[in-house]
DNA sequence: AACATAATATGATTTTTGTCATGTGTGTTG
DNA sequence: CAACACACATGACAAAAATCATATTATGTT
């Protein structure tokens, strides 16, 4: 819908990792990959670029696999994003003008404009686990 | 960010043929892609699909090109888009479940469902020539 | 008949998505 | 310690989809 694959599938992983990492456990990959039943290779590779900007972390090994320390635990959910998706992607126009703006707006920029400002300021806000908390336990589906 | 380039093509030229045609001139491809910066061949493509999905029309030979007839000039916004989208674009989740819906929603539904009802609201309520109308003259961006 | 233009088909290219093989570090076990 | 198994890291590769380009065909105009 607004998301690539490898953005949603982030989201989800980092999700799933905020909802059981209670402590400083690891999750391998194939255990998150069919608890968000994703692509287990392809999640890994975009796990990893999330552990390259320190969004997550990791350990090799045997015990290893991935997961958020303590203290890194307030995710906020637009770093997740811009982290897959890149640095401007709330810049983009509805109608792939080179760039949203006001100066030379398209003709759906007063509509869409609200809405884009509204959702970039929930991401901002919102960190996964506050999502997480906010959501009903045993009704969160991250699953297909 | 949240149509294909294929869809930001196709509203983009239905924007252009809405705002030049008056009568029932033709605009020949080559004019509809220079006007809205998008590769000629690939949104003849994009436009042929409208044709035949009789949501614009078309004329062969000298004179001929891409328009739009008058009694048919008040284009949905929405049928466009799911013309080129597919007709189970706006059921898609945010984060890739198989279906949005308040039975199954994912972690981020409660938030996003207001936008996205809002913004389907205004795709079925508008045509194309509403938008064009409520902009101002001499000041609609469709190119780059 | 000559010409201009859309329609169609096909192919090339790029991006996205997904898979595989191999390397590398870490912990376990004897 | 040394051998081993485990799981991430890395980069090459492949399949699919989206995007862009070309060539040929059909059709209407003059
Ligand atoms: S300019 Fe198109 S959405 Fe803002
Ligand atoms: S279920 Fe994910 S957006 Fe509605």
């Amino acid at each position: 819908m607004i998301f690539s694959k490898s953005t949603e599938y982030a989201i989800r992983a980092t999700m799933f990792l905020c909802l059981n990492s209670s402590g400083s456990e690891c999750f391998k990959i194939n255990t998150i990959a069919s608890a968000i039943d994703s692509p287990p290779f392809f999640t890994s590779k975009i796990l990893q670029s999330l552990v390259r900007q320190n969004i997550i972390s990791s350990t090799k090994g045997p015990k290893g696999g991935f997961y958020i320390d303590k203290k890194s635990k307030s995710i906020i959910l637009y770093d997740l994003i811009i982290a897959v998706e890149g640095p401007d992607f709330f810049d983009k126009c509805l109608l792939g003008l080179n760039k949203c703006s006001e100066k030379n707006p398209c003709p759906l920029h007063k509509y869409f404009k609200k809405h884009k400002e509204e959702l970039k300021l929930l991401f901002k806000k919102k960190t996964i686990s506050d999502i997480m908390n906010e959501s009903i336990k045993n009704e969160i589906h991250l699953r297909l």
